[in-house]
DNA sequence: TTGTACGCGTTATCAG
DNA sequence: CTGATAACGCGTACAA
């Protein structure tokens, strides 16, 4: 029946096949406001466009609307189990609100955010969420203030997770909060020679964590923890953690800035020999998927990643007002087996 | 300098800055058809470009032109280790192509696959990449079949990973020799009494798995082993491995058919006073990234994820010729700790 | 080499 | 409630 139709079948033809106007047929689809097409062809329209097997053209309505249905979704690393957390959380609640979902991944180099926003505007994408930490660097920042406006100024909305460094919608993480925790159940349970792994000090989720961090173990009376610079990254974990055990320092209990870093610590005590805990203790922060499957269970403080992206997106879809919102996520410090009491 | 413009900056405002037409300005950004625009003019343009920081209307551009830059990528789900690694693949890809990637999380659910290829498809989308596993079901494959066809009339490409079941290209991976070849090491080592943690029935990557297991089992003269259904999850392993082990079946080796429920798999033993590999021998299939951090390192069948990805996009970009190709991609038995050899 | 003008598929405005 | 018709921003034959 379809005949040999040569390019896709659009809106128009559903139309003449359902023997009404174009409008019409447009109406039949959308016609949120104040439903005003009779039952009678808006049930042809339907018929026609099935049997026509009809998708409609999105590029044509977002020509004619000036938005899509699409919004950005910019992380460092989709292979990073607390990045494709939030994603999943992301993908999640996009179903719901029938949003389609185009992702970016930096590969942790900041300046790639720049040209995904970019390329996002250009798409006409309804929204992005920035879901990674942001850095500490004036011009970046300056630079991504500008594409963000830009980008706002093209009709589209900015959601970021994690420091409230913009003027947009803000799913607040409180990264130094929930380090400062930590290193107060640590302190309480007797440990007193700190080190940290920290990561790239322009990262300000690594930075924030390692002074929470500091400030908690402050606040009970210990002194600077031993810091030791890594990647952001399992790896980066395992390089520092084996620069830690090289420098031999007497160290109690060591803090990993997030748990992939952690898992690699674990790896590099391993690989010297060292017994967790009884050699030495650990904790991390996220409390990722993979870490149920760590032995010994790695203390942590967690955070709600799923929810962390489905709030994210729930901000870009209730978005109207112009006032900046702000969530806060608080972290939840999970005492496992690699910090026990001590004595 | 920029004034008080309303709207979004078009191609026409930077022809009237770099004062040319807008033929030109169009010209001067894609000229690819015999790059005929004077170095001056294309000059000209491209510095009323940057100083207007313009981006092109993409929906503009994907109406012109009739398609988009945009790929799909459908995966089954995107926390899960396998895909958000074949993910990390195509994006590394596709932003050496300058592809944007829209991303579809099935959650496991295989018709959800239908609703996305119809979304893509609305998009405009270039290609659409299907990377996870076929299932065994006559009427969603002919439903599947006829999106695909859908698609593919609108000038899109599909491009599988897993098994060649639509005439598209495809990158098969060879579950099935993998799992014989794995079941030929094992016997090599001596070990006799085997059980597999298979997953979902349907699921052909599962199923493949099972079936070439059980071959190579057989081929060593060994009976067919011991089958234990569950999900394709790190839940669903722990599952049938509890279920096997409450069975008190004489087993002296487990493999499981992917590495998340191996892992959920070693988590049971744990939990059940087990230890690996003394008690038991484990294998999975994959070798996902997270497998490294896994004590006793678990044998496996690698797969080169990050590289399917990537050769799943460049399947797409290489596009052109009608005929649907296939790629191989053989995986590779890596022998480890949860597997020693016997006596 | 450059400019003019048309078409892409929808939405939305304005008449009927 | 329904039907013409003017945008929307860009690519590209066609003309100059």
């Amino acid at each position: 029946m379809t005949e040999h139709e040569s390019g896709p079948v659009t809106l128009m033809d559903v139309a003449n096949e359902a023997g009404v106007s174009l409008a019409t047929a447009s109406r039949a689809f959308n016609g949120s406001m104040t439903r005003k097409v009779s039952e009678d062809l808006r049930e042809r329209v339907f018929i026609a466009a099935k049997k026509l097997n009809y998708s409609a053209n999105a590029p044509a309505q977002a020509m004619a609307r000036g938005h899509t249905n699409v919004v950005g979704l910019i992380v460092h690393d989709i292979a990073d189990p607390y990045f494709s957390s939030i994603a999943a959380g992301v993908m999640k609640a996009a179903e719901e609100h029938r949003l389609l979902v185009t992702l970016g991944s930096t590969m942790r180099r900041p300046e790639r955010e720049l040209e995904y926003l970019a390329a996002l505007r250009g798409q006409r994408s309804r929204a992005v969420i920035l879901a990674g930490s942001r850095v500490d660097d004036t011009r970046l920042l300056a630079a991504l203030r500008e594409e963000v406006e830009a980008f706002e100024r093209s009709g589209g909305r900015v959601v970021v997770i994690s420091q409230q460094k913009l003027a947009v919608d803000t799913v607040i993480l409180e990264n130094r909060r929930g380090a400062r925790d930590l290193a107060t159940e640590l302190a309480g349970l007797g440990y007193r020679r700190f080190a940290v792994l920290a990561g790239p000090e322009r990262l300000l989720t690594a930075r924030d964590r390692l002074q929470g961090f500091s400030s908690g173990l402050s606040k009970a009376g210990i002194g600077a923890p031993l810091v030791v610079q890594g990647e952001f990254t399992r790896d980066g974990g395992y390089a520092a953690m084996t620069q830690l055990l090289d420098a031999k320092a007497t160290v109690d209990c060591v803090f990993a800035v997030n748990d992939v870093m952690a898992v690699g610590a674990m790896a590099a005590c391993r690989d010297r020999g060292l017994r967790l805990p009884r050699d030495l203790a650990l904790a991390g922060f996220d409390d990722i998927a993979t870490l149920r499957d760590q032995t010994p269970g790695l203390t942590t403080v967690r955070l709600p990643l799923e929810q962390v992206g489905a709030l994210a997106l729930e901000l870009v879809v209730t978005a109207d007002g112009p006032t900046p919102r702000q969530r806060r996520i608080r972290g939840e410090v999970i005492m496992r087996a690699s910090t026990p009491a001590k004595r």
